[in-house]
DNA sequence: TTGTACGCGTTATCAC
DNA sequence: GTGATAACGCGTACAA
């Protein structure tokens, strides 16, 4: 059943029948009237896959993830789907798992037309690769940023993230903080660790490699971490980890071995998700505002469909260090 | 860039490069790699759109969730991409948001011939309309069941879950159970409440409309169903939770009202999901084979989408009651 | 206001 | 082995 079918039955050509459907003004009444009954009683739907070859809009985004394990990227979804919705878009997922090929294969998806733009979390490309491609097609960052002329992103300065909740921590009276961070050597990483030597520096203390702790972002990851790490001569007595996640293992592994979070360990998580509300206690985190995140990637990335050659914009948003049980302050929580 | 313009750079015909592409045999050495070399230089990718417009293979499942933020949905979409990948078939989600609507738009995908089938868990749509859509086109269900003589599914059996957590808690020595359910009046809510009202019935103990506290499934839900069963005369002294991430928050309700899960309150949580790990103490809980799920999903859609006549297949999956620290006999953990 | 004809990128068919 | 061409479903410029 396709347009021609319609046309025939409505006694009309095709062009009528396309008119009717795309909202064109200049169609009869009487004929208008007479399209719709035999669309209704066909119960016709225009195939989208006739569109898409004409390159017109096809309505709908793709975001990609590395993983749909961390409960931020649910709720920057939620941001860029109220957006998207807004504007007559729907809303594709994928996940990579951080994989060179599959980011491509779906990229490509843009490339052929299938997809007017997408949004991406965690890049496996190169900034070259990612910089050429956006600047061909319509392509966002969100949570992490990319160098290069062509991409607009959102994401916040983990950077000075990382460095508060360090000094928050030193403020607390620890003076051994470890550092519990993700090995895939991503920016937002490397940035993470900056802050983090940069707040050691800034109040003398020095830097010990031991207290690096490496993840892999897996579910025990956190736990496992911290059993190296406090089985150390002078263990640490806080902790800073790049996720809630891998900070929830580091709480298990830590009430485990008879001592509480907030007394007798100080522990930061990362991204402020309900991860580090839902634990007892509760854990102070770095709050990203992953709604606005995901809002703000959307229209970035509407700006760039509308007009390919829309000015590039790099939003960072602020970042709340939410304190709560798991850091000594709030244990009375 | 399309395959006309590669037939004049190689100096050959549509039909030849599309031969090449295609690996057809019959094309001779020396132009396929004219050819090859051509598509080479130039990056030549073939537009997906114009093979779909052909009607052809997408090579793209749907996977249509409810919510992001359950992490059981995360494991059976690794079953399921793990499958599809080894068959060359890649994987896009959409977010129903449990939505009538959105969920007709994104399986209207598969009518349009963008995508070659579609695997639903958690259906807006009814058993008729389901079934009708599913004559025409590859979908099956997971996790969830629909009646109907089109739709292959593959799920565990929730009442008789429901009934063994209810039993076991039983057997525990608690008498005054309560069940915390979703409200959405979906078939698997209904037969978890089936299951617990069995379990009642068959060791005599009465069933209690107060007992039963509602949710839907948000992050403070458990919560504050938890509370409005704890203010009770006679409170619970255990609790079955539709979800992990329910119990998650019951079990913050009750620590943080001084009592002990495990001890004084005995806690079931539902999926077997990480949240259930990571607390402190971890979480007893029904285990899905979300991981199994999904590859049977993918491999019953795959008939479908081979065969439009391959026969509907239910599949019923083992689960597994897993005992931990939230309930007593397991209190030491 | 309506209809005809073309083009989008690809593959299948058939003739050479 | 190769090439010309029809076909897929749609939107649109242009003609009527």
């Amino acid at each position: 059943m396709n347009i021609k079918d319609i046309a025939l039955l409505a006694e009309t050509s095709v062009a009528t029948v396309s008119r009717v459907i795309n909202l064109d003004e200049r169609v009869a009444e009487k004929t208008r009237q007479r399209v719709l009954e035999v669309m209704e009683s066909t119960g016709y739907k225009p195939e989208l896959v006739g569109r898409a070859l004409l390159g017109q809009q096809k309505g709908k985004i793709l975001v990609l993830l590395p993983t749909m394990a961390n409960p931020l990227f649910a709720r920057v979804l939620a941001g860029v789907e109220h957006r998207a919705s807004a504007n007559g878009y729907d809303v594709l997922i994928c996940n990579t798992h951080r994989d060179y090929d599959i980011e491509k294969r779906y990229l490509n998806m843009v490339r052929a037309n299938q997809l007017d733009g997408a949004i991406l979390l965690t890049a496996a490309a190169s900034d070259e690769e990612l910089d050429a491609f956006a600047a061909l097609n319509p392509l966002v960052q969100c949570c992490s940023r990319s160098l290069g002329g062509h991409i607009s992103y959102t994401c916040i300065d983990d950077e000075a993230a990382a460095f508060e909740a360090t000094n928050y921590l030193i403020g607390l009276g620890n003076q051994r903080i470890g550092l519990i961070n993700g090995n895939f050597d991503r920016k937002y990483e490397i940035e993470r660790e900056k802050g983090y030597r940069r707040a050691l520096e800034s109040n003398k203390i020095k830097f010990l490699r031991q207290y690096l702790g490496e993840s892999d972002y897996n579910l025990y990851d956190g736990y496992d971490a911290c059993r190296r790490l406090m089985e150390l001569e002078h263990p640490p007595t806080a902790l800073f980890c790049s996720s809630d996640q891998l900070a929830c293992g580091v709480m298990k592994y830590v009430m485990e071995h008879g001592k509480r979070p907030g007394v007798d360990v100080d522990i930061v998580g990362f991204d402020g998700t309900y991860i580090a509300e839902l634990c007892t206690p509760s854990i102070t985190s770095i709050e990203q505002p992953g709604y606005e995140m995901g809002k703000t990637s959307f229209d970035l990335l509407l700006e760039r469909i509308q007009d390919k050659e829309a000015i590039v914009k790099r939003v960072v948003m602020a970042y709340k260090l939410v304190r709560r049980g798991s850091t000594k302050e709030c244990a009375a929580e």
